[in-house]
DNA sequence: ATTGACTCTGTACTTATGTACGGAGTTTAG
DNA sequence: CTAAACTCCGTACATAAGTACAGAGTCAAT
């Protein structure tokens, strides 16, 4: 059993963001004693090794409190990351059509001498 | 002279997001005439506009307010732009490295019949 | 037993980009 | 002339995901 700031050092997280997980219901509560102070247990560790790596796929918080609730129904989860892998590929195409854009207007400015003139702020007006 | 009003229509923009963009400076200050109502002409519509391109290129509020008062300053927007295409093509290969994941992880999903056991889960923990 | 480090709760602040609202003044249509 | 619609300003609220802080209590080492 360790206290918040033991825990919070060997899962390299900040005191803080282990409260604020507990207080939006994302996590177990920890036992408290007589003292007060939170003890934590190799459960509750597991649970924030498996927001953190879950958040690292995009998940936010509240699809991974979705996630944690699903427990093991595969089904389910496999619908939400589906669903999540829909919303990355469309940021990837958003972005990839972005970056046509950018590379277009900025090949511009090359071939121009003229430094009272620019083509890019030209474009956007 | 437009009035805020019929400016915001003719932009499709909400009034309290022109008013937002004055208070942050991106756009010059409208005339405002004994009554207090602003009364726009057609170079704040054009900044209006302006703002709005911009922000779909993915350039936030701040870099938008730098891109303006660059002017034309060719070399130095061009740096901008690039600066930004960095940081586009570095979401899209994260975001790639994501979708790798995910799909490789969904595609468990499909061989497992355990409907109390799900692989997506037990590669979170 | 004291000091320093740690933890508690509750609240406020952060960033980015707006939106919403209250109460007052103005303009316009009928 | 009056009522509806519009605008003003200043402030608060919204989201996501935390971070910071104040004031009080507790624990561990010397």
């Amino acid at each position: 059993m360790k206290t918040i700031g033991k825990l919070a050092q060997s899962l390299n997280l900040n005191v803080e963001t282990i409260r604020f997980y507990e207080r939006e219901g994302l996590i177990t509560q920890p036992t408290k004693p007589i003292s007060g102070y939170r003890q934590y247990d190799e459960t509750i560790a597991g649970q924030l090794r498996f927001i953190t790596k879950a958040k690292m796929l995009g998940f936010t918080l509240k699809e991974i409190k979705s996630l944690m609730s699903m427990d093991n129904d595969c089904a389910k989860v496999e619908l939400l990351s589906r669903q999540k892998l829909a919303i990355i590929r469309e940021k990837i195409s958003d972005l990839q059509r972005l970056e046509k854009v950018i590379v277009d207007m900025t090949n511009t400015c090359i071939q121009n001498d003229d430094p009272t003139y620019c083509p890019i702020i030209d474009a956007l007006k």
